[in-house]
DNA sequence: TTGTTTATTCTTTTT
DNA sequence: GAATAAACAA
C-alpha cells in the first residue's frame, strides 16, 4: 500500500464520508463508483482529480476527463483550482465531444480532414442526408430520413463503419441504406464536416489506424476518468478504452438507476460489466444521500423498485421529512399549469427563492402552458434548454457565412445562404451549379467564388455575381485578421440582410434583429476573452454547448426544463409535471419493456432532483397536436403505494370552466379505472373559501342584478367571472368580492 | 423565380 | 398549433 499518510491533511481539508474518502485515496487500479443520486459524486471526482495533481504528482494535461456537459467540466476544473491553488489549464475536461474534437482538430490529417473542419448540427445531417437521398433517387415517403439518420447514428454509435456493412444487406431496403450510409459519409468528407458521432468513432477509427498517435496520446494520459458512465455508447466505451488498456488507472462514476440515454446509444451494460472488462476493478458505493428528505426518498425508492436488473445499493437520508410528497389531479392541462403558478407564488410569499424552484417535464412542448400563466402572474422563469439560440434561423444564416470562410468545402452551408437574402439564385440554378461542382471536382462554395460556372441564366448570373463579390469581400477581411464580429456585420450591412429586416418591421422581424444583435455581442465578447484563438475555435464552441451550458442559476427566476435536461441538478421545490400515461411513459415506448424502464427511470431522475418539496401532478385531458386528448395517469404513479403521498384531486373544483368540451369528458369518463384511482376526491384547503360557479349559471349581483356567468377564468382567490347582466351589461368581477348569490 | 396559400406531419428526450 | 412541404398564382 501506497503511504498517504502525509496527505492526510489536504484530503481532510475536503468534507468526505469514508466511502468518499476511501474512493479518493484508493490508488491501486480501475475504479467504479456507483454514486446514487444526490451523493455527492461531483465531490468526489473533483477531489479525486485535486488528489491525482497534488498527491499523485500528475500535471494537468496527463488527466483526461469526460463529463457530460462542458457546465459540469468548467465548474470542476474551477473547483480543483480552489482546492490545489494550481491553474489547471492543461486539464483535459470537457464532453466526449469536445475532447474529441479538440484531438481531431490535431489529428484528423491522418484521417484525411483539414483542422477546420466544420461541425454539423441536426439540421445540417438532416439538410445532407435529404440531399443525398434526392441524389440517390430515393422518395422520402419509402425511408424517412429521420428514420435514416438514426439508423445510420446507431452504426457509428457501435462504431461499425460503412465499409464493414457493404454488401451485408440481407433485403433491398437494407442494402439501400447501407448505400446511403456511404454516400452521406462521404458527403461528410467532402464537405469536410463530422456530424456528432463522428467526433467520437472518427477519434476511434484514428486511434485503431495509427498506432503512433494513439500511443502519444496513451503516453500523455495517465489517468482517464469518466463521469455519468452509465450514458456512455459503445463508441466512447471503446476510446476509453484504447486509452487505458494499458495502464488501467481509470476511475468511472455513475449510477445505474439513472441511466436516461440508451436511445442515443448509451449502454447500460457498460457500468454492469465493467468490472469484468477491467479486471481487478474495486466497487464504491456511494448511498448516503444528501439532497432530499426522506419522504421524497422513499417515494423515489418505490419508483425505481419496479425495475429488474439494477446494481444492488440503497439510497438512504438522515434528512428528516419537512413535508410529504403530493400527487395533484387537475382537469386539464391549463388548469395544472394554473395550479403550479398559484402554488409557486404561495412559496414565493413564504420567501422561497423561484431561483430554487423547477417545473420538470418530459416533453419541450409542455413548456407552453406554464410559460403562460407564469408571465401573467409576473413570475420570472427560464427556459433551460428547449430551441438553442444558436437554432433559430437568422442566427444560422449568420453562422452560416461565417463557417464558409473557416472551412469553403462546407456545401450544407453554402446552400443555405446561396440564395439567403433571395438574389435570384432558385432551386434550378442550385441543381445546375452542383453538378457542375460535381465535374469539376470542386465545392460549390469554390465554383461561385472563383467563377468557373458555365452559363446560366441572366437573372441567376447576376445574383451569383454578387455572392462571390460579397465572398471575395468577406475573404479578404477574414485574411486580414479583422475580429469576427465586424465581419459579421460588414456581411449583413452588404448583403442587406439587415435592411430586409427592418423593412420588415413586424414582431417576429424585430425579434430576429435582436438575436442577430446578441449574436454580435456573443462574438464581441467570445473574441475579447480568447485572444488568440480563431473563429474556427468560436464556432465549435457553439456547436458542441450543451443545453444547460447557458444556464446561469438566476436567484429570481423560476426553473423551467426537460427532465434529460434536469439530471444532475436539485432544486429545493420541485413540479413534476404531466404524469401521464403517453407523456412519461412515452407512447412511443408503450412496447418496449427495456424502453418503459428507462422512462421509470426517467421518472426516478425527476423525483430525486427534489431537496425539500416534491409534487407531481397529471390531468384528465391535455392539449396535444393541437386537439384535446383525454389522458390516463402515469402507470408508474399507481405503481407507488399510496400511503407514500397525499393524494389532492382538483379536478372537479369546477363543473366546466375555460375549455367547454363535455363530450370529450363524457367519453373520458367511461375509460376511467375507477378503482384504481386514489380514492374519492380529498379537496387542498386552498379553495375553501371560494364558491363555485360554472358557466351559464345564473347569479344575482347586488348591485347589478341578475346575470349569467359567460366565462370563468383563473381560479383560487384569483378567479374572475365574465357576468352578462340581464340589463345587457357586460362585466368582469373578481369572484371573491362580487358576492354572486346563487338564482 | 418568388411569395402566397394549403396540406401534412409532428413531439419524446440531446451531444 | 407550429413547422415544414407541396401546390399555386403572379
Amino acid at each position: 500500500m501506497t503511504d498517504f499518510s502525509k496527505t492526510i491533511s489536504f484530503i481532510d481539508s475536503i468534507i468526505l464520508n469514508d466511502v468518499q474518502r476511501s474512493a479518493v485515496l484508493y490508488n491501486e487500479g480501475p475504479q467504479l463508483v456507483f454514486a446514487g443520486a444526490g451523493t455527492g459524486k461531483t465531490r468526489v471526482l473533483t477531489a479525486k482529480i485535486a488528489f491525482l495533481i497534488k498527491e499523485i504528482g500528475l500535471f494537468p494535461n496527463n488527466i483526461f476527463a469526460a463529463t457530460f456537459t462542458n457546465k459540469a467540466a468548467s465548474e470542476m476544473r474551477s473547483r480543483v483550482e480552489e482546492m490545489i491553488g494550481i491553474s489547471c489549464t492543461g486539464l483535459w475536461i470537457g464532453t466526449f465531444h469536445s475532447l474529441c474534437a479538440r484531438i481531431l482538430r490535431r489529428d484528423a490529417h491522418h484521417l484525411g480532414f483539414t483542422a477546420t473542419f466544420t461541425i454539423y448540427d441536426q439540421q445540417d445531417q438532416l439538410s445532407l442526408i435529404k440531399k443525398v437521398m434526392k441524389e440517390m433517387g430515393l422518395e422520402e415517403r419509402t425511408m424517412q430520413p429521420k428514420q435514416v439518420l438514426r439508423i445510420i447514428s446507431n452504426y457509428k454509435n457501435a462504431c461499425i463503419p460503412w465499409e464493414e456493412l457493404e454488401d451485408t444487406g440481407k433485403s433491398y431496403y437494407e442494402r439501400e441504406l447501407i448505400q446511403v450510409y456511404k454516400q452521406y459519409q462521404q458527403a461528410l468528407g467532402h464537405a469536410q464536416a463530422m456530424d456528432f458521432d463522428d467526433l467520437i468513432t472518427n477519434t476511434v477509427y484514428l486511434f485503431r489506424k495509427n498506432v503512433q498517435v494513439l500511443e502519444r496520446y496513451r503516453k500523455q494520459f495517465h489517468y482517464v476518468l469518466v463521469d455519468e458512465y452509465q450514458d456512455t455508447n459503445k463508441s466512447q466505451f471503446y476510446l476509453v478504452q484504447l486509452l487505458a488498456r494499458n495502464h488501467h488507472r481509470i476511475f468511472v462514476v455513475g449510477d445505474d438507476d439513472q441511466s436516461i440515454y440508451s436511445w442515443r446509444g448509451a449502454q447500460i451494460e457498460n457500468i454492469l460489466t465493467f468490472d469484468t472488462v477491467f479486471p481487478g476493478t474495486k466497487v464504491f458505493k456511494l448511498e448516503q444521500n444528501y439532497r432530499s428528505t426522506q419522504a421524497i426518498l422513499d417515494f423515489a425508492n418505490a419508483v425505481i423498485s419496479n425495475i429488474s436488473n439494477r446494481a444492488a445499493k440503497r439510497l438512504w437520508t438522515s434528512r428528516r421529512s419537512t413535508s410529504e410528497v403530493v400527487v395533484t389531479r387537475y382537469r386539464d392541462d391549463r388548469q395544472e399549469a394554473d395550479g403550479v403558478a398559484e402554488k409557486i407564488s404561495e412559496y414565493i410569499t413564504k420567501g422561497i427563492t423561484p431561483g430554487s424552484m423547477a417545473i420538470l417535464f418530459r416533453t419541450n412542448a409542455q413548456s407552453r402552458a406554464f410559460e403562460d400563466v407564469l408571465r401573467k402572474r409576473n413570475i420570472q422563469y427560464v427556459i433551460v434548454g428547449g430551441i438553442s439560440f444558436y437554432e433559430r434561423k437568422e442566427v444560422k444564416d449568420c453562422l452560416a457565412y461565417l463557417r464558409l470562410l473557416v472551412n469553403p468545402d462546407d456545401t450544407i452551408s453554402c446552400e443555405r445562404i446561396l440564395n439567403v437574402p433571395a438574389r435570384g439564385i432558385g432551386t434550378k440554378t442550385q441543381e445546375k451549379l452542383a453538378l457542375m461542382a460535381l465535374e469539376k471536382g470542386v465545392s460549390l462554395f469554390k465554383l461561385v467564388v472563383s467563377r468557373e460556372y458555365d452559363a446560366v441564366g441572366a437573372r441567376a448570373s447576376k445574383g451569383l455575381e454578387e455572392f462571390a463579390t460579397i465572398f471575395s469581400l468577406l475573404l479578404e477581411l477574414s485574411e486580414n485578421k479583422t475580429p469576427p464580429q465586424d465581419i459579421l456585420s460588414e456581411m449583413l450591412s452588404v448583403t442587406g440582410y439587415v435592411d430586409l429586416l427592418d423593412a420588415e418591421d413586424t414582431g417576429e422581424s424585430r425579434a430576429r434583429l435582436e438575436n442577430i444583435n446578441e449574436l454580435l455581442n456573443a462574438l464581441t465578447i467570445w473574441h475579447e476573452e480568447n485572444e488568440g484563438r480563431t473563429l474556427s475555435d468560436f464556432l465549435e464552441e457553439i456547436s458542441l454547448a450543451t443545453d444547460i451550458d447557458g444556464w446561469k442559476h438566476e436567484k429570481d427566476a423560476v426553473n423551467l426544463m426537460t427532465l434529460h435536461c434536469a439530471k444532475g441538478l436539485e432544486f429545493e421545490v420541485v413540479f413534476l409535471v404531466g404524469l401521464e400515461d403517453g407523456l412519461i411513459p412515452s407512447r412511443q415506448n408503450f412496447e418496449d419493456d427495456c424502453m418503459l424502464e428507462e422512462e421509470c427511470r426517467l421518472f426516478y431522475v425527476g423525483s430525486t432532483r427534489a431537496m425539500n418539496t416534491l409534487t407531481c401532478s397529471y390531468a384528465d385531458t391535455r392539449m396535444r397536436f393541437g386537439s384535446i386528448m383525454p389522458m390516463e395517469p402515469s402507470r408508474f404513479i399507481e405503481q407507488v403505494p399510496p400511503q407514500l403521498f397525499r393524494f389532492v384531486d382538483r379536478s372537479m373544483l369546477f363543473s366546466q370552466t375555460v375549455r367547454p368540451y363535455t363530450e370529450r369528458r363524457k367519453k373520458r369518463v367511461v375509460v376511467t379505472k375507477k378503482q384504481e384511482r386514489p380514492a374519492r376526491p380529498v379537496y387542498d384547503d386552498f379553495n375553501q373559501d371560494t364558491v363555485q360557479y360554472r358557466m351559464g349559471q345564473v347569479v344575482a349581483h347586488s348591485k347589478y342584478g341578475q346575470g349569467k356567468i359567460l366565462a370563468i377564468s383563473g381560479f383560487g382567490p384569483d378567479m374572475r367571472l365574465t357576468v352578462l347582466f340581464n340589463d345587457g351589461s357586460r362585466k368582469r368581477l373578481m369572484a371573491k368580492f362580487a358576492n354572486l348569490q346563487p338564482v
